[in-house]
DNA sequence: TCAAAAGTGTTAAGTTTACACCCATGA
DNA sequence: TCATGGGTGTAAACTTAACACTTTTGA
């Protein structure tokens, strides 16, 4: 253990807190759990946990999330910390927020009750506590905002997708309707999004060409522009 | 106070880490102060301190900032928060990092001496300890992103000044020259750059017309489009 | 008289938006 | 046979980028 200089500081609990996204069928979603300890013992809240000793906050986040979801392979970014003085009734609390993408399809519902988890639509969320909507907030925006210029739209759907569902995740996100051509034009001029020769007959009675995103090439090109 | 519900938890020193930037005639400096604690005594480390009982984060970054420059008139966020386990040798410190923007005419000597605080160039940044490398990076990302849709690149100027140095400041904190007419277009067309009735000699032989920015006008245009 | 920064419009290039019809299939 | 989502190109509107000369004045 490192020696300690800085002992006559005062120490806080720090937590994480994670807005985690799912998506289905045309509803962006966000992963609530019924809070287990007082205060507001039974509310709704989002995941989250404290940063024990011997993890990072990042690390921190990513426990919580797999701990509970069962899933491994998800976004995750630090949104920002809150820390005001009375945020927390049951003691002061530093929280790091986060903000996570997931496939709900890799998700098994074992753990949605083992942990008394529930996926609630955005457009319908119920009262929050402590500054759990200012969260939200940032979370949204900094999907919204990130989704522009970045894949991480694709974190929400299989390995494989449609242009279709693409389109619909986009204009789910963003609230507003997409022109479909101009959409699948922007698509295709970016190369690694790339045509399987697979159709996917589940969307349509015609069928639709199922895509993936070629995640090697797209770092390829990102670094190669630095 | 209030009933403690989360003693079994872990507690961590919080710290706040402000990166502050000035600028002075074409170059973009950022203020250090030597440390004057182990470990890493003596050497040179952004602005920090540790949060206490009775404030917020951002009372405590305001606070460090206020108390050490003298300055209560800057423009301050918040980068992110920090916290691999050995960032600090001195213990396990949580840091939230913050930027800062400040007018340096405002800035009296007496604090830079009294706290031994230096200015440095962002093209001469010494060594840095801890992650505050990381902290400086996403500053000026942070900072070069935001100048492009929001004006607080003007915390780095006097109340007024000319077209010709808050190009200089642009140019400066992009580091690429941009066009003078399409630059001077761009802010022509944003009202709330007023040009006053006053010239200044000092920065060109004709002298160039001054210009003041309307904050309360640019916030009712903010507000009016959401 | 000349060096140094201030000031001023137009055109071309590029990007973004708007828009409508045929196709394949399962029910 | 028809309702449903899949698939395709072009032109207009708008935005951004490129570009050069005259003005004023202190040294």
């Amino acid at each position: 253990m490192s020696i300690k200089y800085y002992s006559n500081e005062p120490t806080y609990h720090v937590a994480v807190d994670c807005i985690i996204f799912g998506y289905d069928e045309g509803r962006l979603q966000v992963l609530f759990q019924h809070r287990h300890i007082e205060p507001y013992n039974g509310e709704l809240t989002p995941l989250g946990g404290f940063v024990q000793e011997d993890e990072t906050l990042d690390q921190a986040a990513y426990r919580v999330l797999t701990e509970r979801t069962g899933i491994w392979d998800l976004y995750l970014e630090q949104l920002e910390a809150f820390g005001d003085i009375g945020r927390d009734p049951g003691g002061r609390v530093i929280s790091v927020a986060y903000f996570a993408l997931l496939n709900k399809d890799k998700y098994d519902n074992f753990y949605l009750r083992k942990y008394s988890c529930q996926w609630i639509d955005i457009t319908k969320l119920p009262t929050l506590y402590f500054d759990h909507m200012k969260m939200m907030k940032k979370a949204i925006h900094r999907l919204q905002d990130k989704i522009g210029f970045t894949p991480i739209a694709l974190n929400l759907l299989p390995e494989e997708f449609t242009m279709g569902q693409l389109q619909k995740v986009y204009e789910t996100i963003l609230g507003e309707t997409i022109d479909k051509r101009n959409f699948r034009k922007r698509v295709n001029e970016m190369p690694y999004f790339v045509k399987t020769d697979k159709i996917d007959r589940k969307s349509s009675k015609r069928g639709a060409a199922l895509y993936k995103f070629d995640s090697k090439l797209y770092h390829e090109l990102k670094n190669f522009h630095l």
